[in-house]
DNA sequence: CCGAAGAGTGAGTGTTCAACCACACATACC
DNA sequence: GGTATGTGTGGTTGAACACTCACTCTTCGG
């Protein structure tokens, strides 16, 4: 019996970042708790069992994720800044609010990190990611902006409310209510 | 064989009411996904079977919750109205604010908004539950205050900072990062 | 004191889960 | 072409899941 085609090896690492870029979109849409690991491994075309062989269980591969999530967010806070070159507090920070609306685009961002924050309460390994993302997130904000507490807090206030709206599909209802939690809130 | 106690019965009604309200800090510890049908039942006193005698299933038993909560939010914004009665905008923003940040001194109900939002994505009853929650909170703090579109969306762009902070337990932590999210934000 | 209606449960159902292991296949180096 | 190393999977396991059913016990009206 002779084989069809010859099965093409990755490298453990190759598939290791495969798993990490599906598994955003797959635990996007049913939260830590709600995805299984077949439906990862299905997502990223490999067996199930393969997928305890590139990391140690569950909760390991979710944190990875989350965090991949977070380098995305940095990038995206990057590239602003250095759009807005030496601009002002405000100026600065519109722009990374702009960059980061053009982001979400990709709901799966801020579905992860609406899930990570929920799991974050029951899961200490989730909880510490959110926390040094945050962290991180923070003071680049910060200190590219150079905005005062109240601005950088506020930045990230509006940022969580975009995420409300993300979750519930608050731009879809044609409402009142819906309209003025989304006013002003940028999105493509 | 005699009974050593008789069983005392209650109604289904008050059962029911039993389950709701322990049924809160269940689904709040780990989320919709992440709490069984056991430990609601365990923590109401009543067998798992009774549990589905209540309620039809396990999504209508979470989403009465998810109602409750918002009742109990509606319930101290309105408290806060009639204490700062007749006030401006500003004062009696500040005064539902203030009643918020007293409110969640029971972590619970933010973690069930949390909770909610998350599984709203991929549970539409979830969905629609939280959009209803909403749309009656939203049009209250409109009517009640008289606030404009942006105080209004400042005031719940606040709200969903303090969901963050209490999630993953940012008042905890002692760094500048931490203290740039919780500055100003009242909890008690 | 009988009988109907409701309160409440023990013991399951089939399914699905995370995790594991023994093994097959591909590659690389000598 | 042999062997060591790494890639990848089928099949399984024991536990846990949501949900069901047949059944018992309480209450209460007549």
């Amino acid at each position: 019996m002779t084989n069809e085609r010859a099965r093409q090896l990755s490298t453990a690492e190759a598939r290791r970042e495969t798993v990490l870029r599906t598994a955003i979109g797959t635990f996007a849409a049913r939260g830590y708790f709600g995805t299984t690991t077949t439906e990862v491994a299905k997502e990223a075309g490999i067996s199930q069992a393969y997928v305890y062989r590139l990391f140690p269980n569950k909760e390991s591969l979710f944190v990875a994720v989350v965090e991949r999530c977070f380098v995305q967010v940095r990038g995206c806070l990057e590239q602003a800044v250095a759009d807005a070159d030496g601009g002002s507090a405000d100026v600065v920070l519109a722009a990374m609010g702009d960059a980061y609306a053009k982001l979400i685009t990709d709901r799966d961002l801020v579905l992860i990190q609406l899930h990570a924050q929920a799991a974050a309460v029951s899961e200490s390994a989730v909880r510490d990611a959110v926390r040094r993302g945050y962290a991180h997130v923070v003071e680049y904000v910060r200190g590219a902006s150079g905005g005062d507490e109240h601005e950088i807090q506020n930045f990230f206030a509006r940022g969580m409310l975009c995420h409300l709206v993300v979750s519930i599909g608050a731009d879809e209802v044609d409402a009142p209510w819906a309209r003025t939690l989304t006013v002003d809130i940028t999105h493509y």
